[in-house]
RNA sequence: GGACGGGUGGGUGAGUGGCUAAAACCAGCAGACUGUAAAUCUGCCGCUCCUUGCGGGCUACGAAGGUUCGAAUCCUUCCCCGUCCA
């Protein structure tokens, strides 16, 4: 992203639009920033997240590098961490209550998030607040007063509600309170704008009218659309498993960018990197006319990506394996070891966990015997959930052993034998087993 | 407080005494085809043991007990949810 200096009120305008979903209401936001220019004081922006997990995935990305927009401009990006409305959940497209969440869960996610953040945001410029520092000190009493400015039937209007309530659906009173609660944030923070993904609409039209209760000019509402999961169908999240983690590593991240639907490529292009939109009118043309094969534009899209969280060179490194792999079907350079070492007459089973990140981890409480079945094996490595999984697997001759496609299910490793073995297991999952044959005390 | 309805596998949701590890659909996984895309087709989709077999064992239909040769299905108590009445 490069700083952008502009200087019209025009020109913030349609930077600032890249992307947008809707703005609440236009003038407004030209009028404040009309105002800011001509006075000089930058615009305090904000956005509230609530630290429900401790990762943050490609879907969050397309808000903060929203506010990432603002602060080029030079106005006042304030990042919420919702540490204490995280405790009370979002009712936000569920379709039950949430378990709220422990104090201590909340504080650890938080701890992780800021570190993602700051891949985004710039650290030195960035106001970094937790609304519990306001909303744990209330009282009831002005927990009451909040209360009595927003109307019941106002509530129930909202979609989630409504739709719970007709199903039948428990919805709990504290729920309600949500978006009360988090108007204070607004409140607070005398923002002048809030952004937000457009499923957050109905909480950001509370804050605003909120804010005008409690005497404060209604910020201006800014949303973004959701980035939709590598399924291509829903909402990218966590939960539903079709999500991208920031912090994974850029293998990973490039693989499964390159599951997306192509169709989809578009609007990861426009909310996910910098580039134009006549830029991304221009590619998609490239592909459509067949000029461009959109496996190309996609593992260009990767890599953008990919770069903007790990560095040109590591997603350069993930594009490559990438392709000396799936194109070339050969196996990755970097291949994920598991050690096997030789105690007396058994075998004791080192094990790396991957996602955790952690060393070699202890032994797992496995002793082997030399010739174990191959589906067992696997599923002591963890590569594989059960043995009756890797007994499937094997059957659907999903699994290769040093490039020789495993066909019975009875076989067995020997590991006297050989002290190397590779492993495919279906398409992308490969490791190799390392056997030390030395003592180990 | 009262009356009624409901809690089934990751999700939706059938099943009202054995043929049900539990229909169907979705999600997921694998194979084929490809561009590890989508779509499509095929197979799988609780755990475990072995001699891998329409094999054996174990666990599972909110929880705990009970009836029965046999229970997700019947009975009792409890927990949770919804609707209506107050």
């Amino acid at each position: 992203m490069t700083p952008v200096k502009v200087k019209s009120v025009e020109e913030h305008l349609t930077y600032l639009k890249k992307g947008v979903a809707e703005i609440i209401p236009e003038i407004e936001l030209k009028a404040k920033l009309e105002n800011s220019l001509k006075t000089g004081k930058p615009l305090r922006v904000y956005l509230g997240v609530d630290p429900t997990a401790p990762d943050l995935h490609l879907g969050h990305t397309v808000v903060l590098r929203k506010l990432k927009h603002f602060q080029d401009l030079g106005h006042t990006a304030v990042f919420l961490i919702g540490d204490f409305s995280a405790m009370i959940g979002d009712p936000t497209g569920v379709s039950e209550t949430r378990p709220p969440l422990t104090r201590e869960q909340v504080d650890a996610n938080a701890k992780t998030y800021l570190a993602q953040v700051y891949k985004i945001l710039d650290k030195e410029k960035t106001e970094v607040r937790y609304n519990s520092e306001w909303l744990g000190k209330m009282s009831a009493e002005d927990v009451v007063r909040l209360c009595s400015h927003y109307r019941l039937a106002r509530m129930l209007e909202r979609e989630d509600f409504s739709s719970r309530l007709d199903k039948g659906q428990p919805i709990s009173v504290h729920e309600l309170l949500y978006p009360l609660l988090t108007a204070m944030d607004a409140v607070k923070l005398q923002s002048d704008v809030e952004l937000g993904a457009t499923e957050q609409k109905f909480n950001l039209l509370v804050h605003r009218e909120i804010q005008r209760e409690y005497g404060l000019p209604g910020q201006a509402i800014l949303t973004m659309p959701i980035l939709v999961g590598l399924d291509g169908q829903r909402k990218m999240s966590k939960s539903l498993g079709n999500y991208v983690g920031i912090t994974e590593p850029p293998s990973e991240m490039f693989g499964k960018m390159m599951s997306i639907p192509d169709e989809l490529m578009w609007s990861y292009y426009e909310l996910l990197t910098d580039r134009a939109p006549q830029e991304i009118a221009a590619l998609k043309q490239e592909v459509a006319a067949g000029k461009l094969h959109p496996m190309d534009a996609k593992m260009r899209l990767a890599e953008e990506v990919i770069s903007g969280f790990h560095g040109q060179a590591d997603a350069r490194r993930a594009a490559e394996s990438f392709q000396r792999v799936f194109r070339d079907r050969q196996n990755p350079e970097q291949i994920q070891e598991l050690k096997v070492k030789r105690l007396g007459t058994h075998f004791v089973f080192f094990m790396k966990r991957p996602e955790a990140g952690t060393d070699l981890s202890q032994p797992r409480d496995v002793s082997l015997l030399g010739a174990e079945r191959w589906s067992k094996f696997l599923a002591i490595t963890g590569q594989v959930s059960s043995i009756a999984e890797a007994e499937r697997l094997i059957k659907q001759k999903a699994v290769e052993i040093d490039g020789e496609v495993l066909t019975d299910p009875t076989a067995r490793i020997n590991l006297d034998l050989k002290s190397e073995f590779i492993v495919r297991i279906g398409k992308k999952k490969f490791f190799r087993i390392v056997v030390e044959q030395q003592q180990v005390h």
